[in-house]
DNA sequence: GGCCTGTCGGGAAATTTTCCCAATCTTTCG
DNA sequence: CGAAAGATTGGGAAAATTTCCCGACAGGCC
């Protein structure tokens, strides 16, 4: 696995979005793909099978997640070299990412070049981040607190969760013994402090951030 | 365009993955990629220009819909073939594609093999279905039961899609060149018609059909 | 033709959202 | 200890949205 170039190990589960790293790495000079997966178990036997110097995994995939994955490999092996490329790069999920164990996070909607530079860079034991997704860090930590959700107290967290798996604001309110009112005004503060505008991006920062599932 | 082999418009938001497409089409014999476009707007664009064979196209796309841009683009050509390359395949996206005047659906866990094949199909003026989408099709066609989302017009599939991806209803009401009112009124008709309550329940039907995800 | 369905928006009452505010109650910290 | 900070709970009132009804217009179908 070591001396020759760099050995990839590709995880995601659309074969032909695979295929198609295969061939992005493939022509970069010393990239070898010497294994696909395309589940986080597979991810796991095919990483504890070749060892490969690098993985390249797709953080959502159908079944167990690809965080799952990403544990399972660092607790084999806590120098694992784990670069995940995503659809997706919204603050939280990069945060469970890297605390999960990943050298790097690249968006699908980055320039190859931005994958291939990644790559280098996550071998060197270096932090790789593409641009989209560090402006979006950026953006964050000039606040002066931290991410987005650290702003939020412990019951603006909860009616967050609760909004978000589908409960109106009456059962809300009844479920936490709240007058209705409160319950809307913890509902305004929760978009004003994460400055998220309509339901929907409640709801799907709720999910990315592992609040509540689907 | 006519002549040697079969000229492809790719149409995808993520650099990366249309790299890979493009790579995996042209190693097959007389398959040109001739022009890629990044979004409904630039594939309609490419399409006047170019005037493809066939176009492939991932349908979740940020912005305006890849329905819009297939919509678009049938309207200016209705012999044009139009292959749907998606990461779901759930009914009521397919169904919407091929109402909107797709020519195949293929989804992104096919085997690339699938996505040749498919191409092949459409150019020769037949229908298109990878066997995953054919079987959910199949499945949906012997229950006696629809799903929720068959109540749904085109027009509200549209309005949910875009309200579950965290639009706001003044973005949508731009995209689809709607009055506000009009949005609105969608808006409150998908819930009647769901029997849903909330925003919130509507992202995760959106999500849990395919028409959206996170 | 008549009928039905999908699309598009106006109107008006009902409701919610938005921000402001104040009263508690802890916690923290000099 | 006492002051400051912040979390929690809700009122108030204007602004905005939702809700449901309605009509208009375009197609498709019998």
């Amino acid at each position: 696995m070591a001396g020759l170039g760099i050995s990839i190990l590709l995880v995601d589960d659309h074969p032909v979005v695979r295929q198609g790293y295969r061939r992005v790495l493939e022509s970069q000079d010393g990239f070898r793909v010497i294994a696909e997966a395309d589940s986080a178990a597979a991810a796991y036997a095919a990483f504890k099978a070749d060892a490969p110097d690098v993985v390249v995994l797709d953080i959502s995939m159908k079944g167990a997640s690809g965080l799952e994955a990403i544990r399972n490999i660092r607790a084999r092996d806590n120098r694992a070299c784990i670069l995940v490329f995503s659809m997706h790069g919204e603050a939280p999920l990069v945060k469970a990412a890297f605390a999960a164990g990943a050298s790097g996070f690249v968006t699908k909607s980055s320039e190859p070049s931005a994958l291939v530079r990644a790559i280098r860079m996550v071998i060197r034991g270096e932090r790789a981040l593409s641009d989209d997704v560090a402006h979006v860090l950026a953006a964050e930590s000039l606040d002066p607190q931290r991410t987005v959700l650290d702003r939020l107290g412990e019951r603006e967290i909860e009616i967050l969760r609760q909004l978000a798996s589908g409960l109106t604001t009456e059962q809300i309110a009844a479920n936490l013994h709240l007058s209705i009112k409160t319950v809307q005004n913890y509902h305004y503060l929760v978009k004003a402090k994460t400055g998220l505008q309509t339901d929907a991006q409640l709801v799907r920062l709720a999910v990315t951030s592992g609040l509540t599932d689907l």
